[in-house]
DNA sequence: GTTGAAACTTAGTTTCC
DNA sequence: GGAAACTAAGTTTCAAC
């Protein structure tokens, strides 16, 4: 693949704000013809640079009860792993999947209707899995920021 | 604000995983008209049911280094706790900000180019700051899944 | 008050330079 | 890459329920 210039990362970051954003509008930050602009956004869709654009919805369409929960795993059969992570993954209550270094393997956020639908996931998903040696809970207070934009003008 | 029927919350899962998709592609899984569809979809973009439409773009075009790091407070003073979470907000390689229960207090997903960046940010963000009693760091080994899609078929 | 169809307008795509 | 012609999608209007 090829490599991204200036513009297609500054296409980028405001397009992880906007998707919406025409490319007209994008001509007012970006120097560059609409007819370019476009261009350049529609070959990143294609060539999987934009993996996806998505509707972010408010909150309120809940209400949710969120959970981070700590897994440890254990580690003496790969297969095993490769299952539960798999099943986690395709669990639509499942919004974030980390495996982290340290004492736990895996960092899951969940989110249910509430908290019987929580004992629930954690019965079905978690409890009985030969994969999983213990699991820890703690539960969401409050969602301060939640955004999947990459910090581009940092990076590289 | 109004409710949301079974045809807001079909369209919204639908958003949520393409916000791309035209009226009349929705119209396959949705049984209504496709100007009734945009017309739906319009109003919920203006009340704020979808809050924005982002592009997500791929993990390549870093590289970057991802860490959670667990925040405990110093509970006695409350302003500086407001100011700290203004600033971790504002900061474009801070994720996620969750106030959650349980011995730590916040927190953070945090995504920088490379070690340095995120010892820079730890120093800055967070090592003088009088909110901050102390902090741990688990570095992320491999993102499996991130989205910031609610469970919409499970809600209510 | 909301739907669905048609006219209208705006934005994306294609072609050409 | 940029401009113009073309195509496709969203918006508005309006009649019907």
């Amino acid at each position: 693949m090829r490599e991204w210039d200036a513009y297609d990362r500054k296409l980028l970051a405001l397009l992880q704000e906007d998707a919406l954003a025409t490319a007209e509008d994008l001509a007012r930050d970006v120097a560059l013809s609409p007819s370019a602009i476009a261009r350049r956004i529609r070959r990143m869709r294609e060539d999987g640079t934009i993996v996806a654009d998505r509707a972010v919805v408010s909150e309120r369409i809940g209400p949710f009860l969120s959970a981070m929960v700590d897994i440890q795993l254990d580690r003496h059969a790969l297969a095993p792993v490769g299952q539960l992570l798999s099943r986690l993954e395709a669990r639509p209550e499942v919004q974030v999947v980390l495996e982290v270094a340290g004492p736990f393997d895996l960092l899951l956020l969940v989110v249910v209707p509430d908290m019987d639908a929580f004992n629930a996931f954690a019965d079905s998903a978690l409890a009985d899995d030969p994969a999983v040696r213990r699991y820890e809970t703690r539960f969401v207070k409050k969602r301060r920021k939640f955004t999947t934009a990459w910090p581009l003008d940092l990076a590289k």
